[in-house]
DNA sequence: CACGGAATGATAATCAATTATCATACACGG
DNA sequence: CCGTGTATGATAATTGATTATCATTCCGTG
């Protein structure tokens, strides 16, 4: 047995320990600035967050239009915050009280979501 | 000058008075099953949709991976419903308090999206 | 060490959304 | 009615994301 995680692993726990849910694109670029991932394919890191899926580790979340991105199942309940202007979601905790009342007349809500954007603390250092 | 409206117009006015934001698509459908509008094509609801935006009467949404919706511009503030079985997207009034309690440490706040899910009146009935 | 299956990387293929193109249909001023 | 410029519809082209393919590399086993 390898004493080495494999690439998959390596990807499931990328997204473990991130602070955000990622795109494909985004763990791709971020696993390849690992030195032991340098040459990891794209095509791995889509291929990891299948069955991550597929397998109950992962879960989709789509922010907006245009890609998918991924989190660590079993996190417990919190939203997300999209900086503006390096695109990068971030794991906010906590939740607001009253939802409810929003719902309209003879609608029923399973779940729900709140998106916070604006700059994020690196952003908005360096802005 | 022709007393009748121009598909332009139609389009950006089909979106005022809709009970939530569109994509094209969905207008392009919606659209069609007006008679004066059987033939409109999907070209003319982009061409309007983009210059709506651009004079800004429309505003885009983005509610999910995949699509852009699109709503009048001016609306007052206001959060959405996304129904998982039709997949229409539903204004919903009102809003809550105490969201800046979420925000991180030195994270700044432009706006939020207060996003629900389930199931809307009609397909809840149709259930 | 040879073999077979799983993992991987490069890249072609696919898919949905959107944009570009182009010929036609209109609308209006002369 | 004619010419000109805009609006429109059909559809080809483009784009970005994702998936499929395939040859290669790995790994553990016999």
């Amino acid at each position: 047995m390898s004493e080495n995680k494999s690439k998959h692993q390596q990807v499931i726990e990328a997204l473990a320990v991130s602070d955000g849910p990622m795109s494909a694109n985004e763990l791709w670029e971020h696993l390849r600035s690992n030195p032991t991932l340098k040459s990891i394919g794209i095509a791995t890191v889509y291929r990891s967050l299948k069955k991550g899926v597929e397998d109950g580790e992962l879960v989709p979340v789509e922010l907006e239009s245009g890609s998918v991105r991924y989190e660590s199942s079993g996190l417990q309940h919190h939203h997300h915050f999209l900086c503006s202007t390096c695109s990068r979601a971030y794991d906010v905790e906590g939740c607001v009280k009253n939802l409810e009342k929003l719902l309209p007349q003879g609608f029923e809500m399973t779940r729900h979501e709140i998106l916070l954007y604006g700059l994020c603390a690196d952003c908005k250092m360096a802005g």
